[in-house]
DNA sequence: ACCTGAACACCGTTCAAGT
DNA sequence: ACCTGAACACCGTTCAAGT
């Protein structure tokens, strides 16, 4: 019975695996070192040896979030959705990505999926469109999902019985098709050029 | 010698300012109420008979900086750069508007001047495009503004000699005026209408 | 009306030392 | 290679008590 007698014996994935499951339940900002070693039942000393500070850990975390954005879909709106729901997929997921982006730690690769997007899609600028829309998603993949949590647990100024995150998906594909150009604009079909 | 001897007395109004004041020396991430207190003389205990908590008092301090957005400027891209200008007044200004605007506390001052701008212009779906550019340009300016810290201080991989706020603008302008609408994109000039 | 003093329950990080 | 134990310098917040 030597394999599994009850020593932990961790490495860089299973830390990031369990800080990764901790923020679904506690939320970002909750999500404390002290928490995240009580839950691998060791000292918090201990996560310094797989990650030199929290930053580099919470950088790890945007960057196991955004590696699940599906590449090449179809068409510059599917692919930002794509991205949306990526930061959707865990609690507090735009906030963690926005600010590990802002810091410039973390990989690119949402850039990337979206500057492909627009190029596939014959778009004139296509860098400058993939940062604005990148910036639009994260604006507002923030926003909504800080509402939409705010919203089940009772703990803000209820107007009424209207549904706050209604309305959000239309701005959101707004944003999208009116950032991406007028060539994936879904109410104005594309006129034919000359 | 009865007016100035040297007891303190604050009111919500100075304890404020003062918390703004150390906001652009500090930063957001190290603005505490023990600092603030510190900086008033007096015990961090004191803060909580002006404010019930730290939340209420960032949520005073992003009130402060929209307030200062100015009403109906000349166009839509002009109202979205003052938005912009007024969140870059104040070091960590748009994280600290973005996360009040998440959380529902604070007025929905910088919304209300977009719309109005929209309005004006005559755009369809102001409401929603007020929504989208507001999105837009907290995404954007809390991108750029935490970038531009980093940069001004040597803490990130440094790619040579190029200046990583170059083209933001372009990014920016390119943004608002896709999201306003054809109307007011100023590449393009409004064809008239039959 | 406004503040002190003391306490409570937390933080991130470092570092010698253990196995 | 991976972790413990103990410490350092901090947090936000509460609450009785002072003036």
């Amino acid at each position: 019975m030597s394999p599994e007698t009850n020593q932990a014996r961790h490495d860089r994935d299973s830390v990031a695996r369990s800080a990764l499951a901790l923020l679904d339940e506690v939320g970002l900002a909750d999500l404390s070192m002290r928490r995240i070693a009580a839950r691998l039942d060791v000292q918090p000393s201990a996560l310094y040896w797989h990650f030199t500070s929290k930053q580099e850990l919470l950088a790890e975390l945007a960057d196991r979030i955004t590696a699940s954005i599906p590449r090449g879909s179809d068409g510059v709106l599917a692919t930002a959705r794509g991205i949306r729901d990526a930061l959707f997929t865990h609690r507090d997921g735009a906030e963690l990505v926005l600010s590990t982006y802002a810091l410039q730690l973390g990989s690119s690769h949402a850039q990337s999926v979206l500057t492909a997007a627009l190029e596939a899609h014959g778009a004139p600028d296509a860098a400058d469109r993939g940062a604005a829309i990148l910036h639009f998603v994260l604006g507002h993949a923030t926003l909504v999902q800080q509402r939409m949590h705010a919203d089940s647990h009772g703990a803000l100024p209820t107007a009424g019985e209207i549904d706050v995150t209604a309305g959000l998906d239309r701005v959101f594909d707004l944003g999208v098709t009116a950032l991406a150009g007028v060539l994936s604009a879904p109410a104005t079909p594309p006129r034919a050029r000359a």
